[in-house]
Parts: structure tokens; sequence; C-alpha cells
DNA sequence: GATGGCAGTGACAAACTTGTCACAACGCTA
DNA sequence: TAGCGTTGTGACAAGTTTGTCACTGCCATC
């Protein structure tokens, strides 16, 4: 389950951020300021940090600058938040090496949203064409699927809807976001498609068809089985 | 499509190379010493530099060490190739930077497995999940096939035979790899089915149809039209 | 230009895939 | 624990996909 270190002076917005991440899965850290974000980024090497730019003291763009020189943290994403919607910090921030931004006032689902995009693209590029997560192993470039070693069939369906699940474990998928990117179905169609196509899932996966969680009245998250 | 760079003091070696790519329908360059091979390499920019490892002169340590270190050389991947199968050589090659590492003497199909599996990992990781030659795209992340950015509704066999088709764009895929690696049959299988999908997805691409290309009594390959 | 081998094609039936529905089961809240 | 909304499930039928086959057409070689 990816760690998210999010560097902010405020107290309210650190809670937010932290509230809204971990209910989809993530685990948070906090950092009141620049330097003791900087430290921790270091020290505990989250998957991603969500940096303010304005903060007292040491500001976002030193930060990231350091966060760049030094070698534990120099391929660490960065996702950058502003208040103000300035072309110039924009381009500043993306040029010192941030990785996406984002201006206040955000919704929390483009928060989810923006933060999940970089993950897979660093995981991507970084884990190549084949997703290994507990006992499975997808392989996007062959198009198979492996559980424990064992090839198992699936249809291109199942192979779409598994590969979201399990893109990012732990999150959650909303059932939309599933049947829009799965069935380019448009928000709020009502259907039991989802429902039959997981149950389908989970009978082929045997044992392991309890990895797939419910998420009750939001969707479903790949959870790696505790065993 | 792609280039090699064949780097052998030894004039039949390079030529029985470079006959044996081309064939394949990859463009060979060749250099007779270390020397050459580098300077070749900084200027043409091959796609894949195969590196004698015993040679008088500068030897294949020596290019690989330099290319390496040299910024218009330093990413292009290198097949080393030595006559004996000293394990230390091997160790010294890959940490040195070598992407592979063959034996002579060596089958024919053996390299050209080599270096499709190079040029395959290397461009994976360049271009992502998402391959782009000419006017088709195809996007491995979501399972999704762009004729000229019409999406086109691809059958998962469909899809797998056409990604090893354009995967390294004008080199041929035997008939009996395709079989393997699309439908797991053995080697030598007797059947009409991979021309019946060849035809399906001729159809499918339209007028870019003639862009699978027939090598008679060897399989298909993918050619950019000419146009 | 005959011959043999290889590739293209249309038709077809078997198998598979998929969305829907009705109903059962479940979980949360009052 | 009753009620309500959500999810799980088995069955089913429509649609799609797939491999095979017989036949046609093409190409290279003799």
């Amino acid at each position: 389950m990816p760690t998210i270190l999010i560097v902010d002076d405020e107290q309210d917005i650190r809670e937010l951020l932290a509230m809204k991440l971990q209910k989809e899965g993530f685990e948070t850290l906090e950092a009141p300021d620049g330097l003791e974000g900087e430290k921790m980024a270091s020290e505990h090497q989250p998957d991603l940090v969500v940096l303010d730019l304005m903060m007292p003291g040491k500001d976002g763009i030193s930060v990231c600058k350091s966060m760049r020189k030094e070698a534990r943290t120099s391929k660490i994403p960065i996702l950058m938040l502003t208040a103000r919607g300035g072309m110039d910090e924009k381009i500043a921030g993306l040029e010192l090496g941030a990785d996406d931004y984002m201006t206040k006032p955000f919704s929390p689902k483009e928060l989810v949203l923006r933060v999940r995009n970089i993950l897979r693209r660093t995981m991507a590029v970084e884990g190549g064409s084949v997703i290994e997560v507990g006992p499975f192993r997808l392989d996007k470039n062959n198009l198979k699927f492996y559980l424990n070693a064992e090839e198992i069939d699936l249809t291109s369906t199942e192979f779409k809807l598994l590969h979201m699940l399990i893109e990012i474990p732990g999150s959650t998928r909303e059932r939309d976001e599933l049947l829009e990117k799965v069935w380019g179905y448009s928000n709020q169609t009502q259907t039991r498609t989802l429902d039959t196509h997981i149950k389908r899932l989970r009978a082929k996966l045997g044992e392991y068809g309890a990895c797939i969680e419910t998420v009750r009245s939001v969707g479903y998250r790949y959870k790696e089985s505790s065993n």
C-alpha cells in the first residue's frame, strides 16, 4: 500500500488530505514545515510527496530543489499544492521536478485522481509491463495472468477489471470509475454488470478471490490476503 | 525499422550477423574494430550494438566502458559476444552495462531472439505502455487500439496478434513464433487459424491492412505503408 | 506454362463471453 | 430485530469470438 507524505503548514489541510487519502487506502505521513518534510521524505521514503508551495520557513520550491539534489529523495514524485493559480509558479514547480501541480481549492476527488495518476505513471516506468502484487502477476505485454505461477485465463473484460483493481494495491476504486474505465459507461449508469463480473473474477481467483474487497456504497479494492 | 551496429573484427561473422538481422527487417551497420565501432555508435545512434568481446586493438570491454561514459552513446543497449563461456567475463560485461551476453557459437535464431528481447525491453521502458507506429496506436494499459485516432474494437486474440506484429516494426515474426506466443501452440502445429486471424485483422484495419505483409514461407511482418 | 506448396477467403458450428434479471443474502441504522 | 439499501448469485439468452475446413488464388521453380 503506497505511503504518501503530506507537507503543509496548515493542520486543517493536512488532516483533510490525510483523511481523504486514507479513505482510498493509502498510508499517510504528515510534516508541518519544509525542513521536517525533507527529513521525513529522506527517512521514510514515501511513494509520493504532496507539497505545499507557500509555507513559512522553508517553502515548497526550496524543498523540491533540495529533494531533487539528495540521492535518497531525488526520485520520489512530488505533487505541488498552491493557493494561487499563477502560471509562473506552475512552470517553476514543474521545472524543478514536481510531477504535477494542483491549485487550491481542489476537490478531494481531484486530489485522489492526480495522486493515482502520478503513482501509476512512476510505477509503470519502474515496473515495466508486468504488475506483480501478492500471488498475482499480470503481464500486460502478453495479456496473461498468473496466480502463484499458474496461468489463469481471463476474458478481456476480466483482465481490464483486475488490472484496475491491482494497479495500485489497496486503493479503492469507485463503482462509477470502474464502470467508466472498463465499460465506458457514463456516470451513474444503473447496472449489475460490475457485480456479476466481480463475482466471476472472484470465482476464477479461487481462495484468493477474497483479495477483492467490497467497499460498501463505494466500490471495490484489492487487498493482499493476510495469510 | 531499428538499426543495429555490429562490431567484430572477423568479417565473416559480421556478414553473417548482418545477413540474418537484415532478413528480420533490421538495418545494419558494421565496424571492424573497437575504435571504429565507437565512432559509428556516436555518429549513427543505432538502436542496439552487437559487440564482440575479443578484438585486437580496443576490445569489447573497453568499448563498452567508453560508450557508457559518453552521453551520446550511454543509453544504447549492448549485446556482448564472446567465444568463451567464462562466467567472469559475463559478469564483467553485464556490470559494465552490457544488456545481454551471448557465447559463440550461437544459432542465428538465438541472436535474433536476444536482439528482439533487448529492443522490446528498452523500447517498453522508453515508450511506456502505449505503442505508436505509423497510424496505429496500441494502448496496453486500457487494451485499446486506435487507427488515426479512431478507436477500433479488437478481440483479445487480435490485440495480441497485432501487438506482436507492431511491437518491433519491420521485423518478421515467424508463423511458429506467433502461434506459440499468441495461441500457446507448440511448434509445428498445422493450422490455418493464424491465416484466418490475419485476414480478420487486415479487414479491421481497412486500407491499412496492407501494412501487414506476408513473408512467404516464414510468417508476417508489419511494415509502414509507403504513402 | 505446368506443378506443388503456400496463403487468402467465406461459411459454419461450437464455445465462450457478456449483460440482465429475479431473488437471496447481507450490513447498517434506527 | 425490522426495514432499507446494497451486494452476491444462478440462470439465461443474445451476441461475439474462434478454430476448422474446403475451396480458390497466388507464387516460385522446374
